[in-house]
DNA sequence: ACAATAGGTGACTAAATGGTCACATGTCAA
DNA sequence: TTGACATGTGACCATTTAGTCACCTATTGT
């Protein structure tokens, strides 16, 4: 589950779309392909790996398709991820500490 | 660069490594390859591409390569990326307003 | 009804990736 | 010095992935 987040935000094609999406949301497949220098079908590739992972919503409106940034996941990418290992300043120093201790010794 | 820090969190494995590396800083290749379950050879690969991403910084003892976290670059993914996604809760609940508004003048 | 538009599917190729192994280098300890 | 230990290298294979294409369905506006 946080595999496929962290997984589809690998590429930097799905973080572009990502981007996309959050200067303007609710942007169609043909509106998204236009700005990306790819094929329609890679477009479509990769907002269908963002959809998996939760972090693209879509809602149909006829034969169109728009799409929306989900932030959900990558808040818990924040919370139970990142944040355990951006935030240990201190540990880091201490480890640091250690570090050029050992350093010293030798 | 933070192209290579996403890459390199891609893969469980190595999310897994800096884990382990959180608990207990400093352990060379033989200690992590024990707590692993693959050989010697893909530790160190998988080492390599953390170190290639600043995720993991190395110092030798002798015949031992000790292996430390760093926590620089996943600082600067919260700092210049995901924040930017986690943390605009106000937005996206205007974007899910309007989304709901378009869905009522149907 | 019909032509144009928006999107979906399955097959395919080229490249990247994860994992293993045989072998080589460098270091320690007795 | 010699054998055991810690790690590095390059080759190799299987799987996955990115990207394209030909072809299909569904919906719209006229």
């Amino acid at each position: 589950m946080i595999d496929d987040v962290f997984k589809a935000l690998a590429d930097p094609t799905r973080r572009r779309l990502l981007d996309e999406l959050f200067e303007e949301d609710g942007q169609t497949l043909s509106a998204l392909e236009q700005r990306l220098p790819m094929s329609r079908f890679g477009v479509a590739k990769h907002l269908k790996v963002l959809e998996g992972a939760g972090l693209v919503t879509t809602r149909r409106r006829g034969r169109e398709k728009l799409h929306f940034l989900n932030p959900v996941p990558i808040r818990e990418v924040h919370d139970r991820w990142v944040s355990k290992y951006a935030e240990p300043w201190a540990s880091a120093l201490t480890g640091l500490k250690r570090h050029l201790e050992e350093e010293d010794q030798r």
